[in-house]
DNA sequence: GACGACATGTAAAGAGTTACATGATTAT
DNA sequence: ATAATCATGTAACTCTTTACATGTCGTC
């Protein structure tokens, strides 16, 4: 049976210990998020089938009268989860950016929008690279999750690439 | 009445010159696709509501008994487009890139396998720049549509920069 | 007592892809 | 001839977001 790529980041998520729905979401949002968003919608139906399916294993933690529920990764889920990083075949990296359509097609409109388009694209990633880089400040690194941190340092580097780029453009045409 | 993002692409196709949708498609094949894809799924349906909504016309001109309809902005499109680049508030940077996510949880995997993926996605980015450029070798640079190859170098500029970041990775996971 | 974080979920809508179906024209 | 390109479209499906609904716990 088939999973969706949100399947297998809710079965990451739970490789490294057991989480709540909640949780998982937090996980996501904190490191995932720049190059793979979850949201509730698809989470909490998504546990069900995973549930369904045999890969996940569902306890019930309260904590008082909150209800919580705890999700772990059987064998089988470990498995679809090593499976599924093995196969390093060639995927697309799909990118959709609805500022930079407009800048594609800004030669309609004047020097002094295009110029601040750009600079609010630059500011856009500066930010971006600003919370990533926040978020490797706080934590020591870890052996056994050394790609969380690799991954966390490309998100870093690509928005400050972004953001150089897109000043440079903006300069360029204050001055031009 | 809101336009969807597609949308404002076909209007942007259409303000250059009048297109049919199979012209559309190759337009953005060629020029946004590294940034905002679109399919004929969404392009013929798209097409009928700009019609209804007077945003664009629709002109037959068939090739001998082949039917071909030549679609134009209408002065409310050239409008709709012109207020809709000159809207420079922020919206998000969408990328969902499958591969990466396996890269993020492939601690749970060896170290070959891990280089493996690091290096295809080098190559992956390589190809992606190499396209990118070919296209820009071929045309002349036109004034009026200056944006267009700015965006284009951009892309090659940041497939560049991604090849080379998974290179780098890929050489540090080899050595390890 | 109020606020922020914890916690779970659904319904509806929207966006987008894939696969299919059909047929004409042009270049090799 | 036959393959590539030009050309139009739909149906089914998948994915994802948004908005809503509900309620608890810990802290200021």
């Amino acid at each position: 049976m088939e999973l969706s790529n949100t399947a297998y980041v809710i079965l990451g998520a739970l490789h490294e210990r057991a989480r709540s729905g909640y949780d998982i979401k937090a996980f996501a949002d904190a490191s995932t998020r720049h190059f793979w968003a979850v949201s509730y919608g698809q989470l909490y139906p998504e546990l069900k089938r995973l549930l369904d399916a045999g890969l996940i294993d569902a306890e019930d933690q309260p904590t008082g009268s909150r209800q919580r529920t705890l999700y772990r990764l059987t064998r089988l889920g470990e498995e679809a989860l090593a499976d599924w990083v093995s196969d390093t075949g060639t995927r697309p990296c799909e990118i959709r950016d609805e500022m930079l359509v407009r800048l594609f097609f800004s030669d309609a409109v004047e020097r002094e929008k295009r110029a601040e388009l750009a600079g609010n694209m630059a500011a856009r990633h500066r930010a971006q690279a600003n919370g990533l880089r926040k978020q490797s400040e706080g934590k020591p690194a870890h052996r056994e999750n050394a790609m969380h941190d690799e991954v966390l340092q490309f998100g870093i580097d690509l928005h400050e690439h972004l953001a150089d780029w897109y000043a440079r453009l903006a300069a360029r045409l204050e001055n031009e």
